[in-house]
DNA sequence: TGTACATCAGTGAACGCGCGTTCACTGATGTAC
DNA sequence: TGTACATCAGTGAACGCGCGTTCACTGATGTAC
């Protein structure tokens, strides 16, 4: 094969139009909140990983929040969908330490996507799209509690406030093991989390029908 | 009194040595963080604040993370005198309230500073003091775990799981509280902390006695 | 099928900004004699 | 008590940078006729 000059390489006929750019930015954002963290994003970084000029994300974000919120998103649904999964897939009875192994495997897994996940505002009033995404979370965590407590008599509110218990204490969790570069070891935090997961459960039925004396 | 002709107020004659130009650097960007959020701390903004020259935090602090690294040593030094304190001022029985109330109140009050806690790295390896003062958190924490759960036969390494679970669990219900501006009224979220209280206390007598029971 | 044109997703250059950090310097302070 | 001098906490100007965002523009696409 004769050697010919060196020149560009012909260039992979980037077309003018890119033809999900949308996406195409979401995607080089999530991979850069892991190279950089959460606090390193920056639209014009985005565009030039993604090849594009640094005024084209406008024609898809309005600003850079606007791409935070579809990260946070995105974020969201991959976690509830990562719970969900972990739900579907355990034996009776291990459905609690499945539903932490993934709530802890996310955030350490996404480090960044997490962080930014938990900083962005969520009310109701003003965000209402991600205020729901993020209670969708909740769902599956209420479906592992609620088949424990219904034998005992718990009614659908004391079973969400069950959940909810459930979710700050894994959220607690996961925040501090992102702390703590030593303790993101699966061999390490393993044994933490089945124990805690232990505790919660060993509690449960106890803490649930104080929940229903008290509230007849 | 005759009116005199404007001039500038006479200066405060500040002196060109400052006093205590560390401790003034500390208080502004305590202050800052509060206003801006922990997003927007700058050594800039935090010089002009206190009247100095963009230099001269350089003689009181290696770089911006060292300055971060004293905030966060100041908010863990702050959070553990208030749950100390709140213990102490408890009455038998209401402690654990009283401890989660200073938890997540310290967090809302001072969210800047609280976000900033959060994120600073806490190893062992390299940031030996910051952690040491972020564990310091446990103490009170574990001593109101403790008075309960000694007399069930709890020894210490059950009392610090224990008090660990307490930990996270008020972590994660901090930060999920500051993500949601609604829930930030202490009418709101009042009753809630109560509520969890109470269902982490009804479950702690048999979470407790199930850990002993496999550690034998 | 061919042409005119509206639409829209891109470009490239620029605006103005605030940032962390460094540098040679200077004024104030305290100490040795 | 007075003077020389080392020390150190400040100053002010500058470096180089990356950022969000805007602007007038241009190339590609799809549609109406």
């Amino acid at each position: 094969m004769p050697r010919r000059k060196t020149r560009k390489a012909a260039k992979p006929a980037r077309a003018y139009h890119h033809g999900d750019l949308r996406a195409a930015l979401i995607q080089a954002a999530l991979d850069m909140l892991e190279q950089d963290g959460a606090a390193g994003l920056s639209l014009r970084a985005v565009a030039k990983a993604v090849g594009v000029s640094e005024a084209a994300p406008y024609h898809h974000f309005a600003d850079k929040e606007a791409l935070e919120r579809a990260l946070a998103a995105e974020g969201f649904g991959r976690l509830t969908d990562r719970l969900t999964g972990a739900l579907m897939a355990s034996a009776p009875g291990e459905d609690l330490l499945r539903l932490a192994a993934a709530y802890v495997g996310f955030a350490l897994d996404a480090r960044g996507l997490f962080r930014l996940m938990g900083r962005m505002p969520l009310d109701r009033a003003q965000h209402d799209e991600l205020a729901a995404l993020s209670e969708g979370t909740l769902t599956p965590l209420a479906a592992a509690v609620a088949r424990r407590m219904l034998p005992w008599g718990a009614d659908a509110d004391i079973v969400g406030f069950a959940a909810m218990t459930l979710w700050t204490q894994l959220h607690g969790l996961a925040e501090i093991l992102l702390s703590r570069a030593a303790d993101q070891d699966p061999a390490r935090y393993g044994p933490r989390l089945a124990r805690l997961m232990e505790f919660f459960e060993d509690g449960l039925e106890a803490a649930t029908k104080g929940q229903i004396a008290r509230a007849e």
